[in-house]
DNA sequence: ATCATATATACGAATAAACAGATATATCAA
DNA sequence: TTGATATATCTGTTTATTCGTATATATGAT
């Protein structure tokens, strides 16, 4: 379900992901902290970062549309669930980049924040009780 | 010289940089251009970025004021020349980051180019005759 | 089919970045 | 002072991003 056809410009024209497209993508702080999230945690579904991040729904896909169509995150339908998660297949500069950052955001609002409430979300998809 | 007492909202308010400002300065070529330069030679003038990147002078210079300001480059005026560098005190993860991007884009255009033409530009300042 | 839930997209308005070009400031030399 | 060179800032305009909200689509259950 990547790239549907007909989908708008790719941050990165030429295929590969450059690094300037790649920093304005984590130069946002929806997704920023949406990554954050799944860097820590792998696959996640929307409603999970919905919950975590205490965003409206169609902001945070919209985000997570940004970054599917930079490459930066795979997803994954499951039902009526789309997991996200960090690309796969991300360079390994990209990776190290994301991981840089992620460093620098550790324990700080609202990074942590989001993250314990992921953690103490009830009924997550995929945990228990699909 | 730095932030000249009454200059515009830093990008990262608070005093720290935080991993959003950070990425959002990244991500715009002129600036991760200049930034590419300064981690491969240290310490360049305007001039030299100017000559490198063929951009007009006052584009750099803005760009080199955003990064200023953000805390991500160091300034040092030496007569008519002022010369930049990375900051030196730039938190390990955003040093990190920066040299990840670094990796990215090793060998690619224009950043190769930049560093290329840099190297054969006559009359560097700082390297002789100054 | 109908409904409920999960997710995605469309649309217009608000905001922020980036630009070109003109001009201002700083330093040094004559 | 005047002039030359290097750098910085201002002004108006254009282009990108982001947002809120409404709505559309997809899936599974009844």
């Amino acid at each position: 379900m990547t790239a549907p056809a007909g989908s708008p410009t790719p941050a990165a024209p030429g295929g590969a992901l450059d690094a300037v497209s790649f920093a304005r993508m984590l130069g946002d702080s929806t997704r920023l902290r949406a990554l954050s999230l799944m860097l820590a945690e792998g696959e996640l579904c929307v409603c999970e970062l919905v919950w975590a991040m205490r965003l409206v729904q169609p902001k945070i896909s919209r985000h997570l549309a940004l970054l599917r169509e930079a490459g930066i995150v795979d997803d994954r339908r499951d039902g009526t669930w789309v997991h996200y998660r960090v690309a796969a297949n991300l360079p390994g500069w990209a990776r190290r980049a994301l991981e840089s950052l992620q460093d620098g955001v550790q324990g700080r609002a609202p990074y942590a924040d989001d993250h314990a409430r992921l953690l103490r979300m009830p009924d997550r998809p995929g945990s228990r009780c699909g």
